[in-house]
DNA sequence: TGGCCGGAGTTTACATGCAAACAGAAAGAT
DNA sequence: ATCTTTCTGTTTGCATGTAAACTCCGGCCA
């Protein structure tokens, strides 16, 4: 179950090229937080008309990805530090309760591929990847997330990786890796012995822990 | 702390009126689950050109209180017991969170006005008047949420209660008022107390038994 | 009578026009 | 020289035009 949903008709939406364009330059830092989301000039930028990138600017501001100026248009958003933490405190309750749902709902099939995400991790940790031990760490979550089987809590832990994502743009954040694989593992073995509120508490001390190193870490840095 | 925000100079701006009103139709049973949301229709009933309808349409479909059909355009929402399920399962960590909170930031004032919500809640079931009683249980909610000093929590929960909300149109439920004030009560002692966990165990335990109602009832009433 | 096809009527999504509101800069007054 | 004021240039938000796509209906053909 990879290659989910097939569009049906709707081929080439211009506003949602431009949303996803304009999602993947606020990403990349092309757009700084701060940086002004005009409409006419973005709509010469990307040669489309103004329609569209309305759209898409009004989808990025009810988002979050962006905010609204008084009458200066939209800006890229600025998540700050104290925003940071009030999302990781909600990350820490939902990512636990999509560990207590897995464990109520996953068989060994997940506990094999969280372990396969899990060697993975280490090894890219050993050889010092860091592009696939971010890979490995981000799909051993979403493995756990979809087990849950409630689409209504991807989502909500989807919209607050966009967050963290953007809020590393500002702030750059690295979580000690060491504690992270220890932490999953953690997981993993509640799971494994099907312990769902085992796995619910490992998984919110894990976020925790994330929220921790990560306060002190913008609170040095700033 | 009640009449929140004053806007910053967008008086009226037409989009957001009809945003409004549509909300209000959905919720009123005006527009009933699985009406459609014809933009030219709705411009014309409501006099306003398509543009400020077709934003706020979009808007609907964003907060998920519309989808999109096909090539049929946006129809309301029906939310059905098994998303009313897994958006319960999302309140209850969130509702526990924020008491947790709520223990960690808030001092006396919230334990009296709690005590006051509950106080109105007991009279008005005593009175049998429906109308206050619900209105207590939600301010008894709304003051924890508040409390617990995370907007983007209390951003959460008011989509929740949206969704909530709008499922009511479709499924007449009822939780027993009587087991809610019990549970309240236990909340407040556990705030009372100081006691952030405990707080949290609590809130959780209240949403668990509002989900179990709500599922007899839907499963019986299908 | 039953199934197929075509036309009429919607609908969406995009393009573009336009007034009002403001920001910022340049010019004038003191 | 500094402060005020006007003027220009954007910007937003709303209105409206239009093509393409699709649905639904009725009539036509077998």
């Amino acid at each position: 179950m990879v290659g989910v949903n097939e569009k049906t008709a709707t081929r080439t939406r211009v506003a949602d090229a431009v949303y996803e364009r304009l999602r993947e330059m606020i990403f990349t830092g092309e757009l700084a937080p701060g940086a002004r989301l005009s409409v006419p000039a973005l709509a010469e930028s990307l040669e489309v008309s103004r329609s569209p990138v309305r759209d898409a600017v009004l989808r990025l501001v009810q988002e979050r990805l962006a905010r609204e100026e008084p009458r200066r248009g939209a800006v890229v958003a600025r998540v700050g530090t104290a925003e940071l933490a009030s999302i990781y405190e909600i990350r820490e309750v939902l990512e636990g309760l999509a560990a207590r749902l897995a464990v109520e709902n996953a068989g060994r099939k997940l506990v094999r591929a969280l372990k396969e995400a899990l060697d993975e991790h280490e090894a890219a940790m050993r050889t010092a990847d860091l592009a696939a031990s971010t890979e490995a760490d981000l799909r051993f979550h979403r493995l756990i997330r979809e087990a849950a089987a409630n689409p209504e809590l991807v989502r909500l832990l989807d919209d607050v990786q966009t967050q963290v994502r953007l809020a590393m743009r500002t702030t750059t954040v690295t979580a000690g890796p060491r504690q992270a694989i220890d932490d999953h593992r953690a997981i993993l073995t509640a799971i494994e012995s099907g312990d769902a509120t085992a796995a619910e508490q490992a998984a919110r001390a894990h976020i925790f822990r994330l929220r921790t190193v990560l306060l002190q870490q913008t609170e040095a840095g700033e």
